[in-house]
DNA sequence: TATAGGATAGGCT
DNA sequence: GCCTATCCTATAG
């Protein structure tokens, strides 16, 4: 696969300016020889120790989420309510716990795996919709937990297609249960009106 | 060791 | 809009 991003993109210590940066760009995954993928629509951006809805939150180092102190260039994945994988790529110098959540996708490559996978048929605009959708539609659980972003399991390209500001909405993040200002922080990113952005309840 | 609850999604009312 | 599946993790005791 060409256009890879390099790992200096992943190397930056802005992770909110990296999950906006997210938008457009492509992830694949070969899984069981299976090519999978789409262009990346809805982003969240997790701050670690001083965002309180970052798993890593006041320095926060459990088992679970000890991937997110890792180098960045990594994919971070964990389970959420029990059934959902949630993909999250890992930013920042090692020792920083910042990621950013891919919460969609726009399909593009291997439609037909997808659908098999979500048992989703003739309504491809939810193959990818929402966290959970995305990882079962690219095969990916917390087994890859860790998997290199540079190798070619799962990887993310950049293949010139580039959302303007003006195409951009950011808004509150989705399942903040606490208050306070991280709650209603605009770390989320998603591409305006587009069909394949997760519509969570308000 | 026990237990509460979570960065959700789909189906049902 | 509401309900809950389903299980691993984080905490407390």
């Amino acid at each position: 696969m060409k256009n890879k991003l390099p790992l200096s993109f992943y190397k930056q210590d802005d992770v909110i300016s990296v999950a906006r940066a997210l938008l457009g760009k492509n992830l694949y995954s070969l899984i069981d020889g299976q090519l999978t993928g789409g262009i990346i629509v809805e982003t969240e951006a997790y701050r670690g120790p001083d965002d309180r809805g970052s798993h890593a939150y006041n320095n926060k180092r459990t088992p679970r989420n000890e991937m997110m102190y890792s180098s960045g260039g990594v994919v971070y994945m964990y389970i959420c309510y029990g059934i959902h994988d949630m993909v999250n790529i890992v930013t920042g110098k090692e020792g920083m716990s910042h990621a950013a959540l891919i919460r969609a996708l726009e399909p593009i490559e291997g439609l037909d795996i997808m659908r098999d996978r979500r048992r989703i048929y003739g309504q491809d605009q939810r193959l990818c919709q929402g966290p959970g959708a995305l990882a079962q539609a690219l095969g990916l659980n917390k087994l890859h937990n860790g998997t290199d972003l540079q190798g070619d399991v799962v990887w993310i390209t950049d293949e010139g297609k580039n959302f303007a500001d003006d195409e951009v909405v950011a808004s509150a993040r989705v399942g903040m249960n606490f208050d306070g200002p991280y709650k209603t922080i605009p770390w989320r990113f998603s591409v305006k009106g587009n069909q394949f952005v997760s519509r969570p309840r308000m």
